[in-house]
DNA sequence: CTTTTTGTTTGCGCCAGCGCAAAGACGAAA
DNA sequence: TTTCGTCTTTGCGCTGGCGCAAACAAAAAG
């Protein structure tokens, strides 16, 4: 089903375009529907598209030339993602895009929003908005492997799951579905250890966990643990 | 000494400015020297100054809570950085720039080059480049302090110093001047570590160390262990 | 229903790398 | 030269967290 123009809003650079640029944009849009483990595009591809997810959960992994991979980040609905190519000519993806669930996204030509934005600032802006976002987010994560615990970065990790993707239930628990792999991926550590951690939390009666479930029964104590604090009832 | 704008082709960004633009930019520029171990700014003051490293070297830091930090990179001459103020309103720097040595940088308003941005996109894109580029090597220094071990991390790190700052000797030897403490920030690692690991290549000849000295004699091998491939003459 | 697949838990062994301490080496200054 | 401060090395003990294996649990498929 197309996708109606004024819904392009809802992603945060095109939030200032004007109406007419944001039918142009979905005129020039190739709707792609991919299952749950394929792929949007693969690390090393030319950068020919950048995409905006409308329905669906997506990856962004990265892989070592030994093949050992990390997660970069989750892209939800609204998000732009693989857009790199519109700000470098013949670039490739550094990462690969794998769908987490069945997912829908706009196809736009790198080269078309390169042009466009050639001539309005605001959507340029936009771009830069966005990296800026990226740039702060994996300094931050990238501080936080360096100097954190395990214990420190599972509770980071699921606030920031929260956050962006949470759903309240009942009372103010908030309820996450992932699997322990992917928790475990997000936070740089073993699927293993995420689950210790998880059991130990679940004896303090700080998350309630099942299977692909996880549910926070008092955030503010794993604030405290992702900050260090929780010096053994200090 | 007044800087010439003609110099200011260097700074990546500036590549294709025009030379009025050029000009106008160092008119409005104001040139900031300080000491080894002074700051160019601290993490959280509002960002209203762009830097141009002009001549010296500087490193970006950032600090956790718990007051445990990380090198983000070092910053060589011609070389821009907290440009962030340009892009987001009140924004704040999201990272410390301490002198590495004595040194000196244009300061330049953001919102000078915000409003210079508005009406000429080659430096939009030209800033933009320069974040995709802090975007991958964050992502792939991420990578790596997720998936790899100490030893190919500190190769890594060596690599990409000799990349950008490493002195050409005689024969192919490449010299660094670092810290064994220095060298442990940028890999994510403890001194002792870095330390133990040096005496190791050079009882292996890959290296030669002395006091804030590290020569590399085989950067192949370097590759090598960087990659993950060095399993013990595998 | 049974079987298969997928996800989770837990015990156990192990080791890379950290932290400390103490000694050594180098460079600068006097 | 000696002194002083900074940087480096190395031994030693310790432990966080990884990896494997095996059992268990829940969902999906048949």
């Amino acid at each position: 089903m197309p996708v109606n123009p004024i819904d392009l809003r809802r992603v945060h650079v095109f939030e200032k375009a004007t109406d007419d640029d944001l039918k142009l944009l979905v005129q020039r849009a190739i709707e792609r529907s991919i299952e749950e483990g394929e792929f949007f595009f693969f690390q090393g591809d030319p950068a020919t598209y950048l995409y905006i997810l409308i329905s669906g959960r997506a990856k962004l992994m990265q892989t070592s030339k030994a093949g050992q991979q990390v997660n970069l980040r989750t892209i939800n609905e609204w998000q732009l993602f693989g857009a790199l190519g519109a700000v470098r000519e013949q670039a490739t993806y550094p990462a690969t895009a794998q769908a987490l669930e069945s997912s829908t996204a706009l196809a736009i030509e790198s080269s078309f929003l390169h042009e466009m934005m050639q001539t309005r600032p605001q959507l340029s802006f936009g771009l830069m908005q966005l990296m800026t976002g990226y740039i702060q987010e994996m300094q931050a994560r990238y501080r936080e492997l360096a100097t954190e615990k395990v214990e420190q970065r599972i509770a980071r990790a699921l606030l920031r799951l929260v956050a962006t993707m949470g759903v309240r239930v009942e009372g103010n628990a908030v309820e996450l579905t992932f699997t322990r792999q992917q928790l475990a991926e997000i936070s740089g550590t073993t699927l293993f250890t995420v689950s210790r951690v998880l059991s130990d939390w679940e004896k303090q009666a700080i998350v309630e966990t099942g299977r692909e479930k996880v549910r926070i029964l008092k955030p503010h104590d794993l604030v405290q643990i992702a900050e260090g604090l929780n010096k053994k009832d200090g």
